[in-house]
DNA sequence: AAGACACGGGGGGTTTTTCCCGAAAACCTA
DNA sequence: TAGGTTTTCGGGAAAAACCCCCCGTGTCTT
C-alpha cells in the first residue's frame, strides 16, 4: 500500500506542484493539501485524514509551520513532519527541528531528492541534508549554548547591558573598573560574533539571558 | 453580618498581622489565610470557604497573585480581589488590575486606610489610591499605546534600531540623511523618556514593535 | 620552576552616539 | 497666498561606545 502524504503550504500553486511530484512516486500518494496549520488541524479531527507524512511549509499565515509542528508532535506523534522552506535561516531550521520535524528541505529540492527524503523518513524516521547537519553541529558548538561559553561574571554583565545604564554605571554596580567591563564586552563580542551593544541585547533576549 | 476576608500571602507573619488588623474592624472577619494561589483555589472548592474579599499578595511562589487573580476572576467573579504588595512597580500594578483586582494597596498601608479600602470595595466595588490612579492615567497617555504617539516612519526606524546597524547604515537603508535619523531618535527618546539606544531596543521588544 | 591561562585593570585612539542649536523644504489649511 | 506644522537636514561638541596593545597577579599544569 502507498504511503499517504499531506502538503501544507499557503502558496497553492507550489503545494500543487509538490503534490504533483509526490503523485509521480509509486510508493506515495497525496491525501489532500492545506493552506495553513489551522486547516490541517481541522482536517485531522477525522482520523481518515491523518497521513504518514506531512510536508510542511514554515512560513504560513494564521498558524505557522513551527507551531503547527509542535502541536502535531504532541497530538499525533506518529505523523512525520518534513519541513519545506525557501529560507535557509539557521534559527528557523533549528526551531523546526526542535518542534519535532524529521527533516528540512529547501523548496528548490530536486524530484529525486524529495523521493529519497520521503523514503528515508518512512524507513529511518528522519532525513537530514548536509546543510541541516551543519547547522545542527554549529548549534551545539558555539552560539547556541551560552551557558558553556559565557562565564558567570559575563552573564551578570550582560543583564546589566540590557539596560539604559552606561558601562561606567555598570562598572560601579559590579564593583569593577570600567576597563574590566570593556574587557568583558570585548570578550563577549568576540565569542558571540557581535558588533555592538544592540546586538548583545538582542542576543541576550533571544537566549533568555535577559527577559524583557 | 460581617463581611468575610481571606488573606493570601506566602509571608506568614505578614498575613497574620494583616489578619489581626482586619479582625479589629467590626464590619469584617478573617475566614482563613493561605500561603499561595494554589492553596486558595483548593480551598475554594468548598463553597463555604468563598469570602467576600481576598487580600492578595502579588509575589508568591507556585501560583502568583496575577495568575491567581485571573483565575479567580474567571471562576468566581463575585469575589473581590484587593492586591497587596511591597512593590510599586508600574507594570505589576497594571497587570494586577488587568487581571481583575479591585484595588492595589502598598503593604505599609495604615490601618484606617485598609479599613476604608475594604469598605469601598464592598460598597463601590473598587478602591484606588492616588498612586494607582496616576499609574492608570499614565498608562493610557503616553507609553502604553505606542501606535498613537509614534509615527509610521519612526516605527520603521525603531525596527532598524533593533539591529546591529549603525545610524549611518539605517539612514542609507531608509534613504534619509543620518541627521534625519538623529531627528527621529531624539523625538522618540523625548516622547518615550529614554536615555539611549539600548533603552529603545528594550522598549521596542516590550511593546512588540520588534519581535526578537 | 616555567609556561599557559584566566582574571582584573590601564593607555590611548577612533568611531558612534547623544545632544543642542538652527533652518530650508514640503505640507496642509484657512 | 500667507501662515503654521511637519519633515528633512546641517554644524558643532561632548559623551559613550568601540578597538588594540599591554601589564601584574594569581592558579594550574607539565
Amino acid at each position: 500500500m502507498k504511503h499517504s502524504i499531506v502538503v501544507v503550504d499557503d502558496h497553492v500553486l507550489l503545494s500543487q506542484a509538490i503534490g504533483g511530484l509526490v503523485e509521480g512516486f509509486e510508493q506515495f500518494t497525496v491525501l489532500y493539501t492545506c493552506k495553513h496549520g489551522q486547516e490541517l488541524l481541522e482536517k485531522f479531527k477525522n482520523p481518515k485524514n491523518i497521513p504518514d507524512i506531512v510536508l510542511m511549509d514554515v512560513n504560513m499565515p494564521i498558524l505557522n509551520g513551527i507551531e503547527t509542528t509542535a502541536q502535531l508532535q504532541e497530538k499525533y506523534p506518529d505523523v512525520k513532519v518534513l519541513a519545506l522552506s525557501i529560507e535557509e535561516d539557521e534559527t528557523l531550521i533549528l526551531k523546526m527541528l526542535r518542534a519535532g520535524a524529521k527533516g528540512y528541505l529547501m523548496k528548490d529540492v530536486k524530484k529525486s531528492e524529495l523521493q529519497t527524503a520521503l523514503m528515508e523518513v518512512i524507513e529511518k524516521g528522519f532525513h537530514h541534508t548536509n546543510t541541516v547537519t551543519k547547522v545542527l553541529v554549529d548549534s551545539l558548538s558555539e552560539k547556541n549554548n551560552p551557558n558553556s561559553v559565557l562565564k558567570e561574571r559575563e552573564l551578570e554583565f550582560i543583564k546589566h547591558a540590557c539596560t539604559e545604564k552606561t558601562y561606567r554605571e555598570i562598572a560601579d554596580e559590579m564593583c569593577l573598573s570600567p576597563k574590566t567591563i570593556e574587557g568583558y564586552r570585548n570578550a563577549i563580542f568576540e565569542k558571540l560574533n557581535l558588533r555592538n551593544r544592540t546586538g548583545l541585547v538582542i542576543y541576550a533576549i533571544r537566549n533568555k539571558i535577559f527577559v524583557p
